[in-house]
DNA sequence: TGATTTTTCCCTCTTTAGGGGGATTTCATA
DNA sequence: TATGAAATCCCCCTAAAGAGGGAAAAATCA
């Protein structure tokens, strides 16, 4: 019997998962949460063997942070990550942390179920996108803290001006962040920077 | 009885959709898309009395368009729709166009069901933030279809030159019509453009 | 038809972005 | 301790972006 616990902020794709998973005699619902936040408060007091776990969750932590702290506890569940895009370096950093699997909310359901049940056994599942993407030997592209900082204001819509404001900096130094996530992105404008940050939720999306 | 159809992109979610519905004794689901062209299509063949629709779906056509379409059909289904984010500007056209309902997807299955029932009667039901932020009389924001092109690839991160290409015009023209973009939304450059389009869901996000 | 909007293009001018090439300090780590 | 990454700042220079002010043809609408 597999104990799963389902992780999204979205009410009907919580529903979706349970009554889909409650469909199959191996698998039991141990429980629900909607943030990152949520779910940590909870999973203490429940005995789960799977957590499918949103990226993108409302409030300050995402599900890649949520992981990391859950798979550093002692004996840890095994984690499947859902995501509604499919994105390398995030895709990466979900494996080199020791995530069980990494699938596409837009996946047919037995992919999900191919997971939650390969999690179970130890096993990695990947779907098939995130696999031949990985499989290209990507370098992992690792912004450091401050370059996300300025990543994040920049998707913002902020100028050079106005980062080195909030960031107590000189535009200068902005400039060179900026240049240094550009060419770590492997992209030539802050334009495309914004996008693919937005895109790829390379950022946080609080409007 | 009430006729539902369903048209979201996500498996899960028509999945979690068609389940809460058909708990209710005066529910029944005619029928399900995962596209704007499969709903054109399919809906012909179909008596449905609602028709509940995801606004950003893959291919060319969004939810708003299909929902144009539909409605300018002879005696056309209600159409309540289904968006990951509120969007004043995208709220109001879907009324104007005569929607029966608009729902962010994060609402609990009641208001779901509430804006379906209300719409099968043939009333109107906004969810609280979306009325709270129609009743401040925000006046339509309404970006002509040369805009909308623009809006698209600034979105995608290309630059004036690149748009010019690709439409066919030359740079100075790209360059006016990204300046009355700017003045339409209220921005103040392109940086804020894109990330306003993507944060709430002006173009496509394909990536 | 007349009026309005859309789409196109041009010019000038200022500001912003971004590359290239340094340089310094701090801090972790091999 | 040496090495390297991170973070800070500077200069020079080119290209891109955007404001302001027109203008004119085409499409749409009243």
């Amino acid at each position: 019997m597999i104990r799963l616990y389902l992780v999204d902020d979205h009410h009907v794709v919580r529903r979706g998962l349970r009554s889909y998973f409650e469909s199959f005699a191996d698998i039991k619902i141990s429980g629900e949460a909607a943030t990152a936040e949520e779910l940590l408060h909870k999973i203490g007091e429940v005995q789960t063997d799977v957590i499918l776990l949103d990226i993108l969750l409302p409030g300050g932590m995402d599900g890649l942070e949520a992981a990391r702290r859950i798979l550093g506890q002692p004996n840890p569940p095994r984690i499947v990550i859902l995501t509604a895009y499919t994105d390398p370096a995030r895709a990466m950093a979900a494996l080199r942390m020791g995530v069980q699997g990494y699938v596409r909310k837009d996946s047919p359901p037995e992919i999900l179920l191919a997971a939650v049940r390969a999690a179970a056994n130890g096993q990695i599942y990947l779907d098939k996108q995130t696999t031949e993407i990985i499989s290209e030997e990507i370098p992992e592209i690792k912004l450091s803290l401050r370059e996300q900082q300025v990543l994040e204001q920049l998707a913002g819509g902020d100028t050079n001006r106005e980062i080195a404001s909030t960031l107590m900096i000189s535009e200068e130094t902005v400039k060179s962040h900026v240049s240094s996530i550009l060419s770590k992105l492997g992209l030539e404008n802050r334009s495309q920077a914004i996008s693919h940050a937005l895109k790829n939720g390379l950022v946080r999306r609080d409007s």
